[in-house]
Order: C-alpha cells, then structure tokens, then sequence
DNA sequence: ATTAGCACTCTCGCTTGATGAGTGCTAACA
DNA sequence: TGTTAGCACTCATCAAGCGAGAGTGCTAAT
C-alpha cells in the first residue's frame, strides 16, 4: 500500500527532525516546526497509522515516534534529494586532497581523514583492490653477496619489494638470468594469476646456480605477491561516535570500537560491496545491526578499484554524506586518472548511483 | 623518614589487593587475607601513618584505601620481585613471535597483538627508528619513456622506492649517470645527515641532460628520505580497557582512545624515551595523567633501536607486565640480529633494566 | 475527515531512608 | 609504649516513592 502525500511529507518531517535531535518526536512538535496545516491529532492519527506499516516505532508508551530502518530506506530512495556541498567542505576537499597518483597510501589516508572530519563520523579508506594489477617487469637488485632485493613492478606503477638473505652465495650472472626469466615468464599477467597459477619450472633447470637461486627466491616472491595484493585499510575518527547521544552506553562504544579492531575482517566485508555509493542500514548489515554503513568507490585509470566509508548510527544525514562521498571519490578518481588516457570506463565523473542494498 | 617493616608490608599487601580487585581496600580485609599478626586498628593506624606520608589516598571518609603514584613507584623501584613467566606466556611468544629479520613491520605488528593478548591491555609497537641507518645505494631504474623508480637501500637491508613521473623525457645514460653520482655522493652517510645536510650540486651540471633529471628527481629524493625516517606505529588491544572497572565511565574511555587519534604526537612521546624497560606512573605524564605507561626497547644489530609498550590505569600487574616486556623485547632483539653476528652492544641478553623515570 | 479535550502511561529527576563498609578516636590492656 | 577492642560517626549506594512533564489514544463534537 503507498503512503499518502501527507504521510510522505510527516514521515519526512519525523526523519528530519530525528536526525537533528536524536529524540523521539511527537505530534505536538511536528505540527509547530512544519508547517502542515493540520492539527496534532491528525498527525497522531497518520503516525499511528505509519507505525502500523512499519515506518515508525515507539520506544514506549509515552513517548514520540523513531524512523524505524524501512523508513530511512524508503528516505534514501525516494525522499532524500541532493544536497549541494557547502561551500566550505568543497574547499577543504579540493585544497587538502592533495591527491597524487604515485602516493596511493598517503593520499587514500588523508581522504580517509576528511571524510571524518567533514561528516563527524567514522570512516575509512581503502587503497585499491590490485586483482587486475599486471606485473611490468620483475628485477633482482645485489646488495652483498648473500643479499639481494626482489623488486616487483605493476602496470599501474605499483612497486612493491623484499629484501632476501640467502643460505648461498649467487653469481651476478645467474641474478640477471633469473630477473629476465621471471620478466619473461610474468610480464602481462594479473598478480592473482601468477599467484594461483602453476609456479613455471621451464627455464633454468639446466644451469646449477639458476636453479638453486629460483629456489631461494620463489618463495620470497610469492609472499611479495600475496603482500601486493593485500589492501591497506585507514581508519579515522574513531572516536568522533563518543560525541553521538547513540553512543553514550558504554556497551555500545565497546561494541563500536571491537568492530575495527578486526580489521580484516571488515576489509573483506568491504571489498565484497557493490560499486558506487553504497548504503546499508541497520538490519540491513548482517553485522552491526545498529548501525548504517555508506560506501563508495573511486577509481584509478578506470581499472583498479578502491573504497571510501563512513559508519554511524542509522541516524545520520543521509542526503549531505552522500554527496559528499561522491564529490570526494569524483575527486579522488580524477587525480588518479593517468595523465594521458581520457576519461574512461567508470573513473571520474560519470553519475554513478547506486544506493540500494 | 624510612617506611619500617611493617608498613613495608602493609603497603604491599594493599597494592597487591587494589590491583587485583580494583576496589578501595581497607583494614579488616587486609587483617584477614594477609597474615600479619597484627589487629585491624594497629593496621589502621598504619594506613594513616602511610596516608599522611602520601602513600595511600581516600576516595571519601568512610572508604577504604588506594595506593597513589608515589606507592606505585616505591613498588616498582623497591618491593617489586622479577616474575616469572607463565609458560603458556612463554609458549605463545616463542611460538606465535615468528619473527624474521626481512620483515620488519609484519613481525613488530605480531609482537603489539601479542602484547595485549598477554597482558590484556592496550599496546604498541613501533618499528625501528632509523636515525644512524646509511645508505648503502641509490638506484633509478626505467619503466617508461617518462616514469622511473627510486630505489634508496640501507645498510640494514631496508629499501624504499617511490615511482616518478616526470614531465619530459629522461636518457638511459642520464639515469645511469645520475645513480652513480648519487650513490657516491651519499653512501654511507645517515638518512638525517644527509636529509638535513646541503644537496650536493658538484657533478653533472655540466649535462644539460643529467641536470635536468637530477633537478626533477632530488624532491621526490628528500621526500622519500623522510619517509624512511619514520617509524611505523602498530596499535592494538585499544578495546581491552572497556572491560577494566576504571574505563566505564563514557568520558574516560574517551579520553583514552583519543590518545590514539593521534598517532603521530604519540609516536614523538615515545621516541623521547629511555632504553630498556621504563616505566612512568600517573602524574609522571604529563598526559594521561591516570595511566601508566611502560615501554621497552628492542635493538636490530645492536643498532637499530625500537620500542614496545602497554598503556593502561596505574592499578596494573608491574611485575608481571615487566617481566613479560623484558622477554618479549629479549626474544625480538635475538631475532634481530644479524645471523653472522656476535651478540654485541646493547642486542640480545644483555639484562638491562632501568625502571625509574 | 478533522479536531479538541481528556484520561492514561511512562520516563526522568528528586528526595528519603535504610544498609553497610570503613574510619577515627578513646580507653583499656600487656 | 605499642596494641587492641569498642563505639560513634561518615559516606556511598540502593531501592522506593513522588511529582512533573511529555506524549499518546480514545471519544465526542465539528
């Protein structure tokens, strides 16, 4: 059954004047602050009604109604319009996201802080997913002469290293034999295909000294994939939620904060949502059934993937965060766009949406 | 004025009942769980002797007694005895502390987890501070006609890169030159020698070439320097205070985990302390007023020198908590260490032990 | 269909009084 | 002179009781 225009309009105000104050609101309330031009008792009849649909719940008797979750999902898809940016957070994001495409970590990290400054809520970021990542070449540098570096270098110029020590001495020759041989065998290839792929045995068996440097060195370079692979997560504002009335028990702080300190746990529940901007409320999330969770992806080169996130209480301004995370993953996305290549695919600032579950 | 015997004891025996029970203890109790031989008003009198000489503290009239800083710190410094290790503690270090010398910020992560599963508070752990690394060598490797890798190695092993993009064009032989010349220019000095210390302009102006690529390169030089100066900070157990009796109230625990909000004023405080284990109780913070810190340090080739530590209320188990630190940091210095080396300096066994601000 | 009126419910803050743990003092004791 | 028993006193804590205020839900009038 679809609510009314009148219904829509005091749900509306309810949401509204709930995620202002955090306090049950009543009828009396409603009718002084919007002006709807009807009585109390009218409104107390629709909420009665409201809350028989679900919209609305009581914590007790005497108290006002709470936007129940279905309500602030139907918000998020049909009341919630698109609030402009004020001026001052566009400037803090353009002025303080000094994005640059060689320093994903440091630029995912300072993002990740004004988010949470900007929203007062918890967030984190994400450096991108590198599954697509292909490796561009693969060297072995000599320090001394047990110790080497295994360097691996990703097309989108990710580098990532090791430093081995190994049981033998190697020769240089069987160094740069093995660098050329590993390039040759992995050049183009996704880090996770190399990863799962069988480890390739063609070249090299023949010499002695390769053979056994290949057998120092794989292990090492797998783990190195592996590291590669692995998304850094940055988390800030933490404790911007102990200013929140939600979370003044301290149970529920507790709560709050033992979600992050698992951390990888919660990068896999992340790297698993949707692309776009993302929302999930209260029971929506199998976990953190109290809470809502926004994500939202910006993209480097149109290809590697990475995710932006607030959570809070189901409570929260909805239409302004939104916008937000996606003005900000814009602007992520396009500093990370390859100086030459044009806007493709799905990087910069195509309108993507996507706000159901 | 010198404590006698009696009150010695008494001290301790209040001490070792307020850790453990968190509550103001008074005399009856002490009387009846800790075989003095005396009766509950000449302990009285004792507790008020001790209270006057500052010892013990009164929450309010009718209340038992807590120990304040300076009883802590006579403790520590004093009555303290070395404890043993329990040897599940000493199963799971030896056992979960797979420490390798390769992976630095892997194994210090490891050794903070560890930690606070020990000692059930909340703990750190910083990677090495890398004042007097040298560098070993500098290298610019190729990957496209407009992108190079910037390769630093110190003579401990450890390497950082960064990727550039420059605006215009390089030569092979510019970049070849330019590694040789930095390298020569700057091996074996320090990291902060040469960060702060003059750029080196000798060489290479007279290529137009190499002048160029050095003008484009030496930023991103110092920059990476300076990344390879900090240390890394790993925090974990932050949730292990909500289940301590003095971090239920909401304001407190707050005001506990925004220490950690800012990671980066944390990690100057801890570099400014001592060696060995050191601890500093209550009032002797400046911050943090009501907790105790306790750090410890571990050495990498006797040279390199990292810290541990574990934040919680004065009220915690110094001795086992010392103990377990001096383990810990012993069993990471041993992993540390160069294979070919003899256990030098400050590394390894050596027992050192400096408990006193 | 809307609204005014009114009884009813429930929370919140305040006070009150009982309870119990613990001290501090005094006087007796060894 | 040091130690101890006894006792009055203090203070936090808890439960119960009470009034005020906010808000609902129902009914009857508009």
């Amino acid at each position: 059954m679809d609510l009314s225009e009148r219904q829509l309009q005091i749900l509306q105000a309810i949401i509204t004047d709930y995620v202002e104050n955090a306090e049950p609101v009543g009828s009396r309330s409603i009718a002084k602050k919007y002006d709807l031009g009807v009585s109390p008792a009218t409104i107390r009849n629709e909420m009665s009604d409201l809350e028989e649909m679900g919209y609305l719940t009581h914590p007790h008797t005497s108290a006002g109604r709470v936007p129940s979750d279905k309500a602030y999902r139907l918000y998020v898809n049909e009341l919630m319009k698109k609030k402009n940016l004020s001026a001052k957070d566009k400037r803090m994001i353009n002025d303080r996201l000094s994005a640059s495409r060689d320093e994903f970590d440091r630029t995912i990290r300072h993002a990740a802080e004004l988010l949470s400054e900007i929203t007062h809520l918890a967030s984190f970021a994400m450096t991108p997913a590198t599954n697509e990542e292909t490796i561009s070449f693969i060297r072995l540098l000599p320090v001394d002469e047990r110790t080497l570096i295994l360097m691996i270098v990703g097309d989108s110029g990710n580098v990532t290293n090791t430093t081995l020590r190994l049981n033998v001495p190697y020769t240089q020759e069987a160094l740069e034999l093995l660098s050329k041989n590993m390039t040759v065998s992995y050049k183009g290839r996704t880090l996770d295909d190399v990863l799962k792929g069988e480890i390739i045995h063609d070249v090299g068996s023949d010499i002695e000294a390769l053979s056994t440097l290949k057998g120092s060195v794989m292990p090492s370079f797998l783990r190195t994939l592996e590291d590669m692979l692995n998304v850094n997560l940055y988390m800030e504002g933490m404790t911007n939620i102990f200013n929140l009335p939600e979370y003044t028990s301290i149970d529920r702080a507790r709560d709050f904060m033992e979600l992050f300190a698992r951390k990888d746990w919660f990068t896999q529940k992340m790297l698993a949502r949707g692309e776009g901007v993302v929302v999930t409320i209260g029971e929506e999330n199998d976990t953190m059934k109290d809470c809502t969770l926004i994500t939202a992806t910006y993209h480097v080169d149109g290809k590697l993937v990475g995710k932006i996130g607030v959570i809070g209480p189901t409570r929260m301004k909805y239409d302004e965060i939104t916008s937000i995370m996606e003005y900000l993953t814009n602007n992520l996305s396009e500093s990370f766009r390859l100086p030459g290549s044009t806007g493709d695919g799905n990087a910069g600032d195509k309108k993507q949406k996507k706000l159901d579950k």
